[in-house]
DNA sequence: GTCTATAGCCAGATAGAC
DNA sequence: GTCTATCTGGCTATAGAC
């Protein structure tokens, strides 16, 4: 039983470091442009390897696509556990989160459009089971915080609740990253800031 | 002479059907998954005469592209001459506009990732003319609505360029549009005023 | 300038030895 | 489960007749 466990923790080990990749490579190159070879590559495994783990580049994928999910989740959680934060300070705070992944180069982007990955993703029980758990957590701090007014009333939830979803990506952060003319923190404030604040003055 | 003519117009007509059904393609699948055999199929014509006509896929593109460009320049233009619009009024005209072409499903959607589209784009000097001219215009109402006090000035006008862009092209549009339980008109107006009023109640 | 046919390439996936 | 070698299909781009 010790040595069972032993290669299993080798095992998930090294699928960790595959994720880790996937991971790095979508938020680079979006899915369409990763190639598996590449993925092998930045691994140090041969490709047929990396088949024995993960069936199809899409599973490949969606694994990364949970990780993120779950990473996201564990956030959600500690500012649960925070009482003295307003929701609206705990939707801010998750949005800042996913703002800083981005910046490290580790937010795969959202398949909006229509592809093999995005029906895929679809079809994933794991995937989608994360993603309704994180969309009702988030939906209930954004009616509390629209409850307590601090958030405009006017919007449906799901609307704010996509809105989030589209700055957590949001190709802004990227852009300004890219200029390399200003610091992560300051980036994030005022992409922060156009988000909840709005562009028009106040 | 009007053989010529008639001779060129044909072309002219031709090839403006060509960039038409590479726009909605761009649109509906993005680039990498957008096939010149698709473009060639919708068009009616057989793809090595595509290859006639524009030399590359990229170039193909490219046309789609410019051709967004100018009208938007063209709307920017009307808009300019409209003296009883305020700046910040204009440029929410403009942001409308993109995202009634959104709706329609024919607004391709920028390569903000690396491909090589954006590398063949920013090789290509109409494109860039374009845009950069684009740029300056928006530029303009955007530092005048700062100094009027209708656009917070805490943000650098870069900034809330790159966010008028990011907007024009903002998933939430089409992840509410594929809901279909909302008219056009409502999805915009709920676009419109999270990226101008914010998230936050006022 | 249009077509059919095909070259050339590359990426996803697999076979089979070890 | 890892490897090397290969299959398979699809896609960009071109050749060459008309």
């Amino acid at each position: 039983m010790a040595r069972t466990s032993f290669r299993e923790q080798m095992l998930r080990t090294r699928e960790d470091a595959i994720v880790s990749s996937v991971n790095r490579l979508l938020a680079e190159k979006g899915f369409e442009a990763m190639t598996v070879d590449e993925v092998a590559a930045e691994v140090g495994i041969a490709k047929a390897s990396l088949y024995k783990h993960f069936t199809s580049k899409e599973e490949l994928a969606a694994a990364a696509m949970i990780r993120v999910l779950d990473r996201a989740l564990a956030v959600v959680e500690t500012l649960a556990t925070d009482a003295t934060l307003m929701p609206v300070e705990r939707l801010r705070a998750v949005v800042r989160w996913a703002m800083e992944v981005q910046l490290a180069g580790e937010m795969p982007s959202l398949p909006a459009q229509n592809s093999t990955l995005r029906t895929a993703l679809m079809g994933n029980r794991p995937y989608l089971d994360r993603l309704l758990d994180l969309s009702e957590r988030l939906g209930t701090w954004i009616t509390a915080a629209q409850a307590d007014g601090s958030l405009d009333a006017a919007l449906p939830p799901e609307v704010v609740l996509y809105t989030l979803y589209a700055r957590a990506c949001d190709p802004v952060v990227g852009v300004l990253k890219a200029a390399g003319q200003h610091p992560d923190e300051q980036i994030i404030d005022w992409v922060l800031r156009s988000c909840f604040q709005g562009l028009s003055a106040r």
